[in-house]
DNA sequence: GCACTGACTCCCA
DNA sequence: ATGGGAGCCAGTG
């Protein structure tokens, strides 16, 4: 975050980008996930408008957040639909019906914090 | 400080 | 499966 656009950025905007940037190449989160790994709670939609506000030499892989539906949340026939799904497509995502399986892409990071609750029950 | 908005979620008919 | 409605939390004017 070296542009004069993140400098600017809330401390919320900032932890969603450091958040998304961690995605995985092929993976995918959910914007709930996003949102809470990021310390925001339940604020999901806050994910979405930092991820519009995020500046573009941030190179964010935006792409890997979906909604908790697995599916894409823009309208399928709008450009913005279509470049979403070409890009998750050429990272190997794959689509079922405009569906992607959460339970297979959830990512990495997912994981570790289900095997670490595991570890340190409460 | 208040009201409105949203690339969201959850729940229920 | 699907559409509608209330709830949520920050950002923005």
């Amino acid at each position: 975050m070296s542009s004069p656009e993140a400098a600017k950025a809330t401390p919320a905007q900032q932890a969603v980008w450091t958040v998304v940037v961690g995605i995985p190449l092929g993976q995918v989160m959910t914007y709930a996930q996003v949102a809470d790994r990021a310390g925001l709670g339940r604020a999901a939609r806050m994910v979405s408008s930092a991820l519009r506000k995020a500046p573009k030499d941030m190179h964010l892989p935006w792409q890997r957040v979906i909604n908790s539906q697995g599916k894409i949340s823009f309208p399928k026939d709008s450009a913005e639909y279509l470049r979403q799904y070409e890009l998750l497509c050429s990272e190997g995502v794959v689509f079922i019906k405009g569906r992607v399986n959460l339970d297979l892409y959830k990512t990495d990071t997912a994981i570790d914090e289900q095997l670490w609750s595991g570890f340190f029950v409460e």
